[in-house]
Order: C-alpha cells, then structure tokens, then sequence
DNA sequence: ACAACATACATGACGCGTCATCCATTCCCC
DNA sequence: GGGGAATGGATGACGCGTCATGTATGTTGT
C-alpha cells in the first residue's frame, strides 16, 4: 500500500512536469499573446466552430469543464472583448451563444504558431517515436482509470435503487 | 512549425490528464482528510523535516515554490491551525520559522496512506515496467527542456553586459 | 560609518477554479 | 394541462497562484 522508490521518483517527477509545464506554457501565451491557457482553450474551440459560435454547454462538453467554470470564464473574457454573449436562440429560451469577436478571432490566429511551437520544443521534439506513443499510451491508461473508479469500494455492484 | 496528428493525440490526452488528475487527487485528498493539495505539500516538506520546523526560504525551495506563494499558504495555515510561525531565529533576524503543529502531524499521518493508495490506483498499479520508466524519462525529459531554456531565440549567446 | 545592495518575508490586487445556490425554461408524465 | 423534475445558465463565497510592492534586516564596498 506505499509506492516504490521507482515510482515515488517517477511521481515526484511527473508532479514537477504537472506545476512547471503549464507554468512555463502560461507565461508564454501571457507574454507574447496577452492571452491565458483558459482564454486560449476557449477561443481554439469557439474558432473551430461554425461560425464561431456556440453554445455554452457545447463548449464545456467539448473542453470537459464544468458548468460554472466556464460561465465565469466567459464573463471574465467578455468583459475582455474577446467574446460576446447573445441570448434567446429561437430554439430553446433557456439558451444562449457564445461568439467569438473580431478581436478574439485575431488573438487566437496570432498565439497559435506561437504556442504550439513552445509545445513542440518543450516536449515533442525531444521524444523518440517510442517515448511519444508510450507516453501516450500512459496518458490514456490514466484517463481510463480516472473514468472507471476502480476506488468504489464496494459501489461497484450496481447503482443502488434510489429509495 | 506545428504537432504531426500523433503528437496533437498525445498532447490532447495529457492536457486531460494534467487537468483531471490532479483534480481526482484533490477531490479524495478533501473528503478523506479535509486537505488541499497545497496544504498536502506543505505538510509532508514540514513532517520529513527535523522536529517539524523549517524557515520558509528552505520550505519554498524543497517545494520549487514561488516565495510569494509559499506566504500567502502558510497564511491560510496558519489560520487553519496546521502550522505556525515563530520569528526571531536568534542567527538571522530577518527570518522565521514553521512549525508543524499537533494538529498539522495528526492531519498528514491520517492523510498519507489514502492518498498513497489513491495515486498507485489511478496511475501506477495500471502500468507495466517498462511504461513506468519510459513515462518516467519522458517527465525527466520535459524537466530538462524547461530547464534549458532552447527557447531563448538569440539570448543564449551571453548575457548582456547590463549597460 | 554609511550608502548601496541583497536577502527573508508579508501583503494587496487580480485572474482562476470549485462548491453551493439560484433563476428561468423546457420536458415528462399522470 | 398542471405539477414536478431535468436542463441551461448565472452568481457569490472562498481557496489558490502570480505579479508587483513594501518592509526590515543583513552584507559589502569604499
């Protein structure tokens, strides 16, 4: 039930990587793009959509973020300029859009290059084609255990018949 | 200058993998034991130090923090009851100390198995020998990249003369 | 001895993320 | 068709992290 000296180095490895990377690609994005990671991971998906627009929840499934995440990081970036909100889609009075503005389709056609060139020289061109597809490979083993909670302890029988 | 359609596979899934698994190991962190992951970290720098106690420049430097950071958190702590601070250390009058209060031992003894046993389940009891020390140089890898600035597009060649 | 600088730490402001909660609309089922 | 429940979304409170600054003590050069 304790890890093993190999895995605690591999662990204490992978927790410097989890802190300094995103770090590192944070500050980047803010310097040369005035843009942060979350601000950069909406306008890739709005810019991918049609017409730059979409809707709230879409985005959130697409980006796997919560709900009231997003709505506050939206606001955060509409009081930036970046996107606007429209309400009343016809369909669903409940709704809303979100659209990218001018200003935000050039902000993120500016930091992409930018962005997945520090991606590139701070991890990809560095790795073998093994280490790439390996390092992949233990990327989705996680994701799988992280979907599956194996940690249910004794929940894992059946959902029980709600009371 | 952009990620080959592997590479943009591979960094899709650990994006995933950076944002949810730490949020699991929070999540289980705070219901089983009441604690942050910062306060976590925090917590087993002070215990595995001689009699508890630490002046906070050599806590930040264990923990790769930024000073400012490790202030604001031994703030909170304090007033959480986990540690506290003593000043005057009779050498150094600029300084102070941290100490692990009994509070703050009882609260990392209780939390540690857990969360042990939390990051063998979701990462390492999943992979084989060989996907462990390949993630393993992968991380070391990406530490040596961030290390060694290569991004530095002209600089490198020697700091200016500081005119 | 004294000015200049460096070190150790604290703090305020602000962006970010989560949780709990709230409002409106739509769906469903009797 | 009317009363939940579910869905789409917003918001306030709070912990967390960074940047910019501030303050006090120590160190160094002249």
């Amino acid at each position: 039930m304790w890890l093993t000296p190999d895995q605690q180095q591999v662990w204490r490895a992978y927790l410097r990587v989890s802190e300094s990377l995103p770090a590192q690609l944070n500050r980047e994005l803010q310097t040369e793009s005035g843009l942060s990671a979350a601000e950069y991971a909406v306008l890739v998906q709005l810019s991918e959509a049609d017409g730059g627009r979409q809707r709230p929840f879409q985005l959130g499934e697409a980006l796997q973020w919560e709900q009231s995440r997003l709505s506050h990081q939206l606001t955060r970036m509409e009081r930036r300029g970046l996107v606007c909100r429209e309400n009343c889609p016809s369909e669903d009075g409940r709704g809303a859009y979100v659209t990218l503005t001018a200003a935000g389709r050039t902000a993120i056609e500016s930091a992409a290059p930018a962005h997945a060139a520090a991606v590139l020289d701070l991890v990809f061109n560095h790795l073998t084609e093994e280490e790439l597809t390996t390092f992949g490979r233990v990327c989705e083993k996680i994701l799988t255990n992280l979907d599956h909670p194996a940690t249910a302890p004794a929940a894992t029988a059946a959902a029980p018949p709600c009371p």
